[in-house]
DNA sequence: TGTACATCAGTGAACGCGCGTTCACTGATGTAC
DNA sequence: TGTACATCAGTGAACGCGCGTTCACTGATGTAC
């Protein structure tokens, strides 16, 4: 009887942890998630967790698999609404939403790459973080198809991954502000993002 | 009368616990290093640590500043050793020798980018990271100088920065890897590095 | 050549704290009959 | 409509641990005279 409504029962304590995690890993960073801290702002006893989550590792786990997710529905949603514009457009929006995603999510995106976790103990993340980048893969490969150039699509299609996820650790790391003082870290992520597939091969 | 060579006066301590910062990062991660830790590893007393350092932020500090330092030294070489060739060529060469430097000393990488230390409180650091970006920056310019193309130096050095600096996390994460299992890192690498200015308006 | 003394480098005990994990437990809910 | 019971959700005490920081201290070094 010590969470917020009174109630013994929490009614969505999972959810609940996950957005207490975000909100630690924001104020605080990724090093100072605890079970114990994510526990006190659910308002639960600082057990409760382990009993959804199993250990700390698997609350983590289920934080980057819930970024994942959301990335990967992030970038579906873009291309679709993006359908009918040219490779190259539908392309940019992509990585606009990537960018997008990263900063509107700094907690899950550092979670994402950064916690060390083993994918192969978490099938459900592993499967989520594949999810987000076959999208930008396929996309990259109907680009190629379009050109006469023999380009190496994986090539290619890291060539734009590293765009897109530079501009976002560079941003979220306070990077972009820090060397472009004079500089929105907006205008400077439009600019870049029309830059890739500018003039040449394939356009 | 601990350390190794029995001697109370360790000879170079503050080094050896940068060295020993460096092994922890590595085996351990960016979140397991601790005055303690470091001070056991380089075999001193726990308390050895913060007469040279101050506290934990001031350990961290020296380390990612010696990071910095080692990068700026990287991309100068780098780039006199590319002397003479052209000024995409003498580029690429400054991203390849960004993304080994990443490699390398990954534990550096990290502590230099994700530390989350403020740069205000010290300034020999934020002066070392200056340094190593305004290179790049400068070479930028001196690439846009030769072309016809009005185009922004602020965004054209973000869009090369961001994709050194994206395969260098995506590397050292994992994620390159991951994604790209039947190739090996070094072959991407190389790949996309030879696309930024590829065609078109740099060329 | 020796001695006094200042300075620097590192020690070790102590403090209070937050942590992950375990475990027997209790409160709440839902279902079978 | 009620009751027994299984199951699920969350509690709270306890454990051992590693941590950062402080502080009076001792050992080693170097320098003035």
């Amino acid at each position: 009887m010590t969470n917020p409504t009174g109630a013994y029962h929490h009614g969505n304590l999972p959810e609940a942890l996950l957005v207490a995690v975000d909100e630690i890993v924001i104020a605080q960073g990724l090093e100072n998630v605890s079970l114990r801290a994510a526990a006190r702002r659910a308002g639960v006893s600082h057990s409760a967790p382990a009993h959804h989550f199993g250990d700390k590792d698997g609350l983590l786990a289920a934080y980057a698999e819930q970024g994942f997710t959301m990335l990967a529905d992030s970038l579906e949603t873009a291309a679709i609404e993006a359908a009918g514009q040219s490779m190259i457009d539908i392309l940019k929006a992509s990585g606009a939403a990537y960018v997008r995603f990263a900063v509107e999510h700094q907690g899950h995106f550092q979670a994402m790459f950064r916690s060390g976790l083993d994918k192969s103990t978490y099938p459900e993340l592993a499967a989520q973080s594949r999810r987000a980048f076959r999208g930008l893969k396929q996309r990259v490969e109907m680009l190629l198809q379009g050109g006469d150039d023999a380009a190496d699509a994986d090539v290619v299609a890291a060539y734009f991954w590293s765009i897109v996820h530079g501009l976002s650790s560079l941003w979220v790391d306070g990077a972009l502000e820090y060397m472009f003082t004079e500089e929105r870290p907006e205008r400077i992520v439009d600019g870049v993002l029309s830059l890739p597939f500018h003039g040449g091969a394939f356009s």
